[in-house]
DNA sequence: GAACCATAGTTGAGCGTTGAACTATTCCGC
DNA sequence: GCGGAATAGTTCAACGCTCAACTATGGTTC
C-alpha cells in the first residue's frame, strides 16, 4: 500500500516498512503459496473426494506401526487445533475411515485408529497428491531452486516451530 | 507415508513418488508456508480485529487513485472466488469499511468504494501486518536467503498464474 | 483421601468458504 | 432489433474452522 501515516495499534518506536524489493519477494512467496496450496487441495479434493487436510490425517496415521496415534499428537503432526482435529476425526469416522478408542495408559485419551477402508482410501489418493506436488512444484524448479526451497523452508521453520525443524 | 501400491484413480502411468530428500523438501515448504500463514494472520485478527484476507481487500482497494474497484478485479487482485469476495464485501459493508456502488459503464457491474472509516482502519492494521511479515519473515533470513525465495517463488508464479508473474 | 489444578478431548455457536443455481445485463450474429 | 450466448455478481445450503465453555480423568499437596 501507499505507506500511510501510522496512527494507532503501532508495534512499539517507527514501523519499519517494506521497500520496494521486500514488497515483491513478500508477494512473491504469498501469492505462491497461496495460488499452491489451493490448487493442490483443490485437485486431491476434486479427483478423489479427499480434501488436503483429511489427507495428512490418514497420512500420519498410515505411518505408525499400529496405524494409530493419541489425538493430541495426531494434531500436532497435521498443524491442527485440538478442536478442528476432533471435528475433522469425526467426519472420518462417518466415512468409516477412522474409528476412535480409548486409550489404556491414560483413560482421558483417545486414539484415533486409520481402518482398512480408511486405508484403502489413502492409498488411493497418495498417487493423486504426489503427482500433483510433483507437476506443481517439483518439475518446475530446477535442482538448485529445490535446494534453495528447502534451505528458507528449514530456517523459518527453526523460528516458527523448533520442535519441527530439523 | 510408506509408498503404497497405487490402486485405481491412478493418474496414468507409473507414480513418481518422492524420494527421501524431496520428501524433505516438501514437508519444510508446507509446514513453513502453513505456519508462517496462520501465525500472520492470527496476530493481525487479535492485534486489529482484521483477518489477513480482509487485509489484503483494504489494500487492493487503497491502492487505486479512486479507492474503488470493480468487484471481479478485486477478486483477481484477491486470489479469491466472487462468491467468497462478494460475501467479504457484505461483512466489510457492515462494519462502514467498504460500500457497493453500481457501474456506470457496465449495469452489470458493481463498484467496491474504500470508505473513510475503512482507511482509517487500514491505516491502523498496516503497521501490525508489516512488523510481523518483517518479525516472521525477513527478520530470519539472509539477502541471499530473501533473493532465493523470491526467485522460487517468481518461477512458481510463473507457472501458476501467469498473469500475475513478473 | 479431599481439594485443587492441569491435561485430554468434545461440543456448540458463529463466522467464513465452497460450488452450484440464480438474476440481470451486455455482447454477438444475423 | 431479436435470440442466444457470455459475463457480472449474488444467494443459498452444506461444510469446515475458531474460540470458548464444558466434561472427565489424572497428578499433586497437605
Amino acid at each position: 500500500m501507499t505507506s500511510p501515516v501510522s496512527p494507532h495499534s503501532v508495534p512499539s518506536g517507527e514501523t519499519r516498512w517494506l521497500d520496494a524489493d521486500e514488497q515483491k519477494a513478500w508477494r512473491a512467496w504469498l501469492y505462491s503459496a497461496q495460488l499452491l496450496l489451493d490448487r493442490l487441495d483443490r485437485d486431491l479434493t476434486h479427483r478423489t473426494g479427499i480434501s488436503h487436510a483429511y489427507y495428512e490425517i490418514l497420512v500420519a496415521l498410515s505411518e505408525t506401526p499400529e496405524r494409530m496415534m493419541r489425538m493430541s499428537e495426531l494434531a500436532d503432526r497435521c498443524l491442527s487445533s485440538r478442536s478442528r482435529l476432533s471435528h475433522a476425526v469425526s467426519r472420518l469416522e462417518e466415512r468409516g475411515w477412522v474409528r476412535r478408542q480409548v486409550c489404556a495408559e491414560d483413560g482421558r485419551g483417545q486414539l484415533a485408529v486409520l481402518t482398512e477402508e480408511g486405508f484403502a482410501a489413502l492409498e488411493g489418493a497418495a498417487p493423486v497428491h504426489v503427482e500433483g506436488v510433483r507437476r506443481e512444484l517439483f518439475d518446475q524448479l530446477t535442482p538448485e531452486q529445490v535446494a534453495n526451497m528447502r534451505d528458507v523452508g528449514e530456517t523459518l521453520l527453526r523460528h516458527l516451530d523448533p520442535t519441527r525443524a530439523r
